[in-house]
RNA sequence: GUCCCGUUCGUCUAGGGGUUAGGACAACUCCCUUUCACGGAGUAAACAGGGGUUCAAUUCCCCUACGGGAUACCA
């Protein structure tokens, strides 16, 4: 089976989490199938377009590690991929449903839809529609005289074309994820397929290109279910019903709390974009990478919103997801964005990677937190001790700030708790006892330790936490000794006795 | 309003005419650990409701409710 897919977003602003789920399940299915996975930009709308949302688009798929083998960026036998560039062909092609007689001109302007549609309402008519009756109605080259026509087409009047959906016809299709939808026609209503500027609309672009570049599956949101049975009646009026496209409609991600489909206005609510992004009025969102997750993780956690390979496999890589995915193993349902599990994937692929792959980035975050620079081989001793207490690279700043710096605040609980009026003297004779001390290491330290303690006649559990908070000020982190080797004796030693000073 | 789609633990989901309805995240408990994590063992937690069909329905059918989508010269 030879598999043609595409991703086809309009450069309206960010790339919100759906669209890229939607095309993650694309490039799975085409890479699953060796097939052609094509990067389209429906750019249709002159009124919404974002300078900058295309480049940006591609530089989040590309960050997510889904790649496609043409389109906008790439070129390819389809050339030109972007909508605005391909407005020749869309002319064409409805000039020839025209002459079919598929569909029509319609001269009526905004004013007199309106009229029309409140005269019907009026009338009782539950949901006013340009189509096989009211079309009768209007003005357009089926009720208007043929010499009139020419003469307001001549004129340069704006117009639009609108498909003549047959009034009694059964439109059905299969979808892979949904089964049979069928429709009837006098449900569907004349839709503009050319605008009055002379741009097509989303539903002729769509399903000429598709033809045009031999689409095999349409695999999109749900939100485009509802407009599928036009879309079939489209490769009717033009006689490519036979390779008409197979459709699969994706389950809607929705918001996480409350309901509705998510949107990228809820962007400020919840991280929704791969890359940070700013919008027209100038507002930034952090993205994904911002926020420290890992492509990896980000893409095994959409992969699972909304399918699943069938059994209790969760940690999946892009290699394995394309073995494992499959449309049938689509979900029906929606599903809420809760990315509490995303938090868990990040954790899971940040200890799943090597000390020196997290370096630069570690490095990174440690420079914007202000400390000072260590040699390679310290970072990557305190990357090996900190990774499996963190979920987010940053959290190494977080959470290993003592390794660079003397800690000055003390946390307070612990302090309460484990300090008590002994431990300055404790600490000095700790202190004293490491002074001796030829090897500085781990066991030796812990020998050390132990020995003091047993001759002192006290209990190293009372001690310990008051060591610990000496070192590093919290009560989080791995062993004191690991900690106390690393930043070596003369360091731990200043601790030691400015804890028992001022602590 | 109308049309279309959907509904299993809080969340993501498996399952499917007869099951103790399974897993994961999150929560909680315990073990390991003289901290925090990791790891391990547990606990709590679901078939929207009502009618059919059937010996049997969470599973099939219908209705209702609820949720979602579409109803633009936006995609």
């Amino acid at each position: 089976m030879s598999v043609t897919v595409r991703f086809a977003p309009s450069p309206t602003g960010g790339l919100h989490i759906g669209g890229v789920r939607t095309a993650l399940y694309n490039y799975l299915f085409a890479k699953k199938h060796n097939g052609r996975f094509i990067l389209r930009v429906e750019d249709t709308d002159q009124t919404r377009f974002v300078e900058g949302a295309e480049q940006y688009i591609i530089d989040s798929l590309r960050w997510c590690g889904i790649e496609f083998t043409e389109g906008v960026h790439l070129g390819g036998p389809c050339v030109p991929y972007r909508q605005s560039e391909r407005k020749a062909l869309y002319a064409t092609y409805s000039k020839e449903l025209i002459e079919k007689g598929a569909a029509y001109y319609a001269f009526d302007t905004t004013e007199e839809l309106d009229e029309m549609r409140t005269r019907l309402e009026a009338s009782g008519v539950k949901s006013p529609q340009y189509n096989s009756i009211t079309r009768n109605t209007m003005k357009n080259s089926l009720t208007l005289p043929q010499d009139e026509v020419q003469r307001r087409l001549a004129a340069g009047e704006p117009y639009v074309i609108r498909l003549k959906v047959p009034r009694k016809e059964e439109v059905r299709f299969h979808d892979e994820v949904r089964g049979w939808v069928v429709i009837h026609s006098s449900q569907v209503d004349d839709k503009v397929l050319m605008k009055s500027d002379g741009m097509p609309t989303y539903h002729m672009a769509n399903v000429i290109d598709d033809h045009t570049m031999e689409i095999t599956h349409v695999i999109r949101g749900e939100e485009w279910l509802s407009s599928t049975p036009l879309h079939v009646l489209l490769y009717r009026a033009f006689g490519w019903e036979d390779t008409m496209p197979k459709f699969a409609h994706l389950p809607l991600i929705l918001k996480p709390e409350g309901t509705g489909k998510l949107s990228k206005r809820d962007a400020d609510k919840f991280p929704q974009f791969p890359l940070e992004w700013t919008d027209t009025e100038g507002k930034t969102f952090k993205g994904f990478r911002e926020l420290g997750y890992l492509p990896e993780a980000l893409m095994n956690f959409l992969a699972l919103l909304g399918w699943n390979p069938g059994g209790d496999e969760e940690i999946m890589d892009m290699n394995r997801l394309i073995e494992a995915f499959s449309l049938e193993r689509i979900g029906k349902s929606g599903t809420k964005y809760d990315l509490a599990k995303a938090d868990w994937f990040n954790q899971i692929y940040l200890r799943k990677k090597e000390d020196s792959d997290l370096l630069p980035e570690v490095r990174h975050e440690l420079e914007k937190a202000g400390f000072p620079q260590k040699e390679d081989a310290f970072v990557l001793k305190v990357i090996s001790l900190l990774k499996d207490r963190v979920t987010f690279i940053r959290e190494f700043a977080l959470h290993g700030k003592y390794f660079f710096q003397a800690p000055v605040e003390f946390d307070a609980e612990m302090h309460k708790s484990k300090w008590n009026e002994n431990c300055p003297a404790w600490m000095n004779q700790i202190a004293d006892t490491f002074e001796n001390l030829q090897e500085w290491n781990h066991p030796s330290m812990d020998a050390a330790f132990k020995g003091w303690a047993a001759t002192a006649g006290i209990g190293a559990g009372k001690v310990l936490p008051a060591f610990r908070l000496a070192i590093t000020g919290m009560a989080f982190g791995p062993s004191t000794f690991d900690v106390a080797e690393l930043i070596g004796k003369e360091d731990t030693l200043a601790r030691l006795r400015y804890a028992a000073k001022n602590l």
